[in-house]
DNA sequence: CACGGAATGGACTTTGCGGTCCCAATCTCC
DNA sequence: GGAGATTGGGACCGCAAAGTCCATTCCGTG
């Protein structure tokens, strides 16, 4: 967006194995830190400290610190939607969407509910301030809960779950449930908010199954 | 908090109406201003325009800004419940819980999803770096719920609702889905899976009714 | 109506942090 | 092996925003 790539004779710059090395050293410290103090609470000279760079090379990779922001939306992003992806691709039964809440659940019990979803806490602070950074995450988001309704698709057409069940609906109200949980998790201190929640949706998505099978979320 | 009040001799400060006045008018406009651009993206110098107050007013009614946002969480907090309280008092029946969905729904659709809930945007920005606030914050929201709890109490005593449902859970999970929804409709400026997941919530407590009345929620 | 404390305006100070710059080290390719 | 690039360190700059201070005005009370 910044440069003009019209005939420029040979401008690409080059970029050497150490300096990705670099880069990503950068963005996984501020990963980590924006995970647990929030992205406007964290500074240029915590991330610098943190990855063992200099200001120098902030700069280099980064123009500014909106875009280095705006960079760690997708890197994060392109982490949940890996992890997603182990746990929901091969999603065929209801049995398997308590695993992957189970999942969830016993890694955030690990943090006593604290610092909420990575992705829905950007989403709150940078939705307001920052439009590009809002749209990608909501593009995130979409693909995240597409995961999901592929995999309740895939239990319709195997006859799992009954054909008035809408899919998308559902997805869409899972990853609420899920947001939600996370939000009150992190003001309670305390994981059993976000069980409650998922165990919602997904009796929800239960009460659309064809045989009604009636083992416990747990 | 702050002051020991133990027998000092005369030592509580009036305070006039005027004072009264100004503080008011602080925050109010905090509360204007935060709510658009989020707490950290406020400065004092903003809310003292918007308020027509001046530094040293800002600093006569709140030690530093750490206590201000502090005093926005009890103030807002008490907003909402005044809020809800309308809402949720008389509550008694199923469609009085549509119509409070319409309600909430209704309103964040004049901003087009935008902004999200004043209380759910605090508690993702401020749990982390506030302790008291995040507090505050979660005590809120449990009265918040306790409101919607209450209703279903009721709902169960008069036989609307089954026995076995449970007010307590029920409350906190329709609590995560208008949360969760909100933040999903500010992501995407789009009150839809706001709908979608209040419309989740409510198919649930619908499911634990004695006589399945099959009215759609809107 | 005078006195004291509260309320107010706004200039001033301080500081944290984003952003710039320059020089050195290291790499790459001929 | 040397020219020209990229990578790197870190001092420095500038500004915006938090926080201080004091002179002045307002107002309730004896």
């Amino acid at each position: 967006m910044a440069d003009e790539q019209v005939a420029a004779p040979t401008k690409q710059r080059r970029i050497s194995q150490r300096g990705i090395a670099t880069r990503e050293r950068i963005l996984e410290a501020a990963n980590r830190l924006m995970f647990v103090r929030g992205v406007n609470a964290t500074t240029l000279d915590d991330i610098r400290e943190a990855s063992q760079t200099s200001k120098s090379q902030l700069y280099h990779h980064f123009a500014d610190k909106q875009e280095l922001v705006r960079a760690l939306v997708k890197y994060r992003g392109a982490l949940v939607l890996q992890r997603e992806r182990g746990g929901l691709e091969r999603l065929r039964s209801f049995s398997g969407l308590v695993r992957w809440r189970n999942a969830l659940v016993q890694a955030n019990s690990l943090n006593n509910g604290k610092y909420g979803c990575g992705l829905g806490s950007m989403a709150v602070e940078l939705s307001d301030q920052d439009e590009q950074a809002r749209s990608m995450l909501s593009e995130t988001f979409a693909a995240w809960e597409k995961l999901i309704s592929d995999g309740l698709h895939r239990m319709r057409d195997s006859g799992a779950l009954r054909q008035d069940a809408d899919p998308e609906k559902l997805a869409t109200g899972l990853m609420a449930a899920l947001q939600g949980g996370y939000l009150l998790a992190n003001a309670a201190h305390d994981v059993a908010p976000m069980e409650v929640a998922l165990d919602m949706a997904l009796d929800h998505i239960k009460s659309f199954l064809t045989e009604p099978a009636g083992e416990p979320t747990r």
